[in-house]
This record gives C-alpha cells, sequence and structure tokens, in this order.
DNA sequence: CAGTATATAGAACATGTGTTCGATTGCCAA
DNA sequence: TTGGCAATCGAACACATGTTCTATATACTG
C-alpha cells in the first residue's frame, strides 16, 4: 500500500474540515487555491490519485461530490463471547476451490444476527450476484444466510458450489439417476446440470438493505 | 413565524438525510425529483421561502450549497437499554387507527438487529401480506424494517397508513398535485390514490426467513 | 547521456446547476 | 365577476465546475 504526500494528505484534511464547518465540500478549484495549486487539472490529478488510494470517494460529473472515507478501523468487530441469542454470522467473499469454507481470508465482514431469525448450526452469509432468483425474491444484492449441510431437501433453495469456483444459490431438485439440477427462478435464465455439484448448505434467511 | 407547509418540511427532511448518507447535499434538481416537482424554478421558489423563514442557509450561485439550520433536537434517542451496535426493532402487527404507533399491545414481538444492518432512527418491523409487491422482491410473509419518517423520496418504498386503518407497503410516487400514488410491483395489483395517506417511514431492510 | 515517470500548469470543452422570466392554474377576498 | 396571491411549470440564460488534452519542468534510472 503506497504511502500518501504531504499534499495528498493536506487534500484529505482540507476536504475533511471544509464539510464539518461548511456542510458541504469544496470545488476543484477550491482545493487548489487553498494548497496552492494553480490548476484545476493538477487537483484533479491529486484527486484521482486519492481515489485509487482508497482513501476518498468521488461521484464522476457531479459538483462537491468527494467525501472522505474514514480511516481507523482495526478494530475487528469484539464481540467475542456470542451475546446471548445472537448468532455471529461471517459475510463471505468469492469461494475458492474447495475451501476450506471458512478460512479468514475469504471474511469480508462479520453480522451479528439473532438466533430466533436464523436458527441453529454453523451459519454463513453470501451477498447474491445477478438475476437469475429473482422469481424466488432474491435479487441481485441481497444477502443470503446459508446454513452448512452436506445436503438439502428437494425443491429448497441452497448454496451450491459449481465446477470447484464460487458458490451459487439455487433451487435443488434431485432427479430419479441420481443427478442433480439447479433450476433458476428467472425464465431468462437456464436450469444447471453441473457434473460434480457440492452443496455448501440451505438458504435460511434472505436480507435486503435497499437503497 | 409562518408555519412551515408539509412541503416545505419535506425539503428540509430530504437535505438533512442526503448530507447525513451521501456527504453532500443534493441539487435543485435531485429535489425535484424526490418531492415531485418538475421544474428547478418550483424548487428553487420552496428554498427561497426556506431561506427566509431562517431554516436553510444558502451560499449563492455555489453549487449543492445548501446547508439547514438545526433546530434544537428535542430528543437525541439515545436508545438507552440497547446494546452496543444493536437496536431493538419491534415487530407490529396490524396498526390501527391513527396510532400510537408503538403502543405496547401492538408489539407483537422483539428482534435485536445490528444497527449496521438497519441503520438509524426510529425503527419498527411489519410483517409484509399479499403478493402486491412481489416484483421489488417482496413477498407476502417477509417482514420488513421501517425507519419511522413522516415523508420519504419520490419512488422510494414506504409503509404507509392507508384510510386510518392498516398499514401498507408500496413503491411511493408524488405527483405535482401533491396527491401521493402507491405503486404495486405486480401487474395484477393496481396503483392507490388514497385520500388521505400518511407515511409512516422508509423501508430499510427486508427479511425473510425460508421454509 | 537518453529515456521514462511524476507533478504541475494552462487552455479548452461539455455539462451540471442556480437563477430569472413569463405564463398558467387554482384559490380567496373584494 | 374582478383582482391579487401563491404555487407551479417550461424555457432559457449565465457561469461554475469536472474533465480532458497538451506542454513544461524536474527527478530518477538505465
Amino acid at each position: 500500500m503506497n504511502r500518501l504526500t504531504d499534499r495528498q494528505r493536506q487534500i484529505l484534511d482540507l476536504i475533511r474540515d471544509r464539510v464539518a464547518e461548511r456542510g458541504y465540500p469544496p470545488t476543484v478549484r477550491e482545493i487548489g487555491e487553498a494548497v496552492g495549486l494553480a490548476s484545476p487539472s493538477s487537483v484533479h490529478a491529486q484527486i484521482s490519485a486519492l481515489v485509487k488510494a482508497g482513501r476518498l470517494r468521488r461521484d464522476p460529473s457531479k459538483t462537491r461530490a468527494l467525501v472522505v472515507i474514514d480511516q481507523v478501523r482495526p478494530l475487528p468487530a469484539p464481540t467475542p463471547p456470542d451475546a446471548p441469542d445472537l448468532r455471529s454470522v461471517p459475510l463471505l467473499g468469492a469461494i475458492a476451490a474447495g475451501a476450506p469454507l471458512l478460512a479468514d481470508q475469504h471474511v469480508d465482514s462479520v453480522l451479528n444476527l439473532p438466533s430466533q431469525l436464523v436458527g441453529r448450526g454453523e451459519l454463513f452469509m453470501l451477498e447474491v450476484q445477478g438475476e437469475s432468483m429473482t422469481g424466488a425474491g432474491i435479487l441481485s444484492g441481497d444477502r443470503v444466510v446459508v446454513r452448512a449441510q452436506p445436503t438439502v431437501e428437494n425443491g429448497e433453495i441452497a448454496a451450491v458450489l459449481v465446477e470447484e469456483t464460487e458458490a451459487t444459490v439455487k433451487r435443488v431438485r434431485f432427479r430419479a439417476d441420481g443427478r442433480i439440477e439447479l433450476l433458476s427462478e428467472n425464465p431468462d435464465y437456464p436450469t444447471l446440470k453441473p457434473d460434480n455439484p457440492r452443496v455448501l448448505g440451505k438458504v435460511v434467511t434472505v436480507i435486503r438493505s435497499l437503497k
């Protein structure tokens, strides 16, 4: 991770201060005036560097749309002793080949959810990508809580590892010949018949944050 | 001192919310889109009225330079017993005439959810009945977490009290004539144009338990 | 030395955005 | 009715602002 230059730190502090004082962020030219850069393009270059470094968020082509991304987040969510009636559910990113499924390096964040809602068992969470399950009310961006188990019942919605690469959420259908079909709930998406699918667990909860 | 109109209060809340959520204020046209005013000049007139009323500060000819003048917040709502980072969200049943909204007798149960998921503000939960919002991924039996607020932005999904009887979850559309339309996300269900709707709050989270 | 990368400046461009103006509509009092 | 008054709309205007492009100076590397 690259170190910030003095000027970049100066710009970061300036934006933070201005938002705190005035209620809205400065413009590119105001920043240049404040830190001693004569051309808006110079400021633009510095801002682009800060965005690439992940220290600033910018809505393109909008005016005064700079937001400082807060740092200081080294505390990894204490709550080690599960509070009564709460379960710590890790949010997993892409799931690489074979697992170990709950390896730390895959954990993006942790959500404490009441067991009343998610039940028992070993739990993890996935973020759904794609529209293939919209017919079942599971939209792209939704998070699903999965209870780890090696199989599910016919017709249940499960997280399944296909091609040893990434997890998919689909409705599972067992056929008489022992093959497994993964049904989409969207006529635009096909039914999958993977060669060696592996059921990761059953989807027990769907969570969506709006806006 | 003149009383504020509904629309003026709506604009004030919008600016406050946007600054809190995004870090910078909305533009005149964004405000118009959100509250149902088609012309920037209409918004401009309302903003001028708010400035004259002392509720808004504006730096002339600057973009996104609106600042809400704080009003002696009555109750900072510390939610005293809540565990750190957790919010107690009561599940409300049918909501009878007029409220008081959070009267004890209406609370069916309480769920502790991380503020990370549901955000801030006064929260409550409703169980959705009916298929009118399936197009938005909200199925019958789902529970929605609602943040209590007197208005929402154009196109947002809200819990609305219709006919003073029961709460409905619908997508809200503000029309220029001040009327409110409640859009279903299912072609089999109609668009409602209630006489005296009352926005209870914005749907911030959708939760579904499977099986 | 040549060659590359980085930081900055200056000019120019496209468009986002606040503002103004005239017109329309509905409402209420004279 | 007539005459304001308030709210809204649509169009247009002026310019603030983000962005791009080209050029220059300095530092570093081979």
